[in-house]
DNA sequence: ATCGTATATCGCAGATATACGATAAATAAT
DNA sequence: ATTATTTATCGTATATCTGCGATATACGAT
């Protein structure tokens, strides 16, 4: 038995634990602070950053652009990635919300 | 072979992605926001609010609390839940930081 | 000690995730 | 068309997650 009874949930739960799920891996917390730190990069400048095989490094940048994480052009031959901004402000946004830590970031950060 | 490879990245990342592993099931997050709304749930009134049985409800509270997020008291025959605010605050800032949402975002919007 | 209630843990099965080699697909240059 | 380069996808094996019934543990009351 365990089919997954996650559609039982409120959608919003459930974009919110998608999100979460994006980064619930080392490799990817790497790959977004990667392309903070550099504004853009290719798979492969990826890979060398990384302690894992192309194929890998290729799933990993799956899952983080399955839920909107990313943005990505066609630079020559090679394919950049760079960080989708909004989709990762409006995700912490709906996070901060859901767990209730609004007046605290409302209070460092006095907008929005 | 797929030894998980997790060991190889920084702590700080392991430990964010934990934490966000902690909250990848809408169930935890729905818990969350429960415990949020009510400062304090005993196990069985969790239960009575998901579409879960209680074994599965308490195999999710111990993920939530394997990661520091909640408190927890005996209170009579029950044990009363209760979220850990400090903790979850401390990983909402790393988690800012980590992906750069406090000013940088705001601030770079002119590229592409 | 026994009973009833409340919660945690065990054991199992099915579903996902992780990881990689091999290979395919796409691009650029020859 | 061939070659070299870059990335995505396939196939696979292993690991972890999800879910629940069954059972164990803990507590308060009798």
């Amino acid at each position: 038995m365990a089919t997954t009874k996650q559609s039982l949930f409120p959608e919003g739960q459930v974009a919110l634990a998608a999100f979460a799920g994006a980064l619930a891996h080392p490799a990817r917390i790497a790959i977004i602070g990667l392309l903070q730190a550099r504004e853009e990069a290719c798979c492969g400048e990826i890979v060398k950053a990384l302690p894992l095989a192309q194929a890998t490094v290729s799933q990993h940048l799956q899952v983080l652009n399955r839920v909107g994480l990313l943005h990505h052009r066609q630079c020559g031959p090679k394919i950049c990635y760079s960080i989708n901004c909004e989709a990762l402000r409006s995700f912490c946004h709906s996070f901060q919300c859901t767990l209730g830590t609004a007046e605290e970031a409302a209070a460092s950060a006095p907008h929005l």
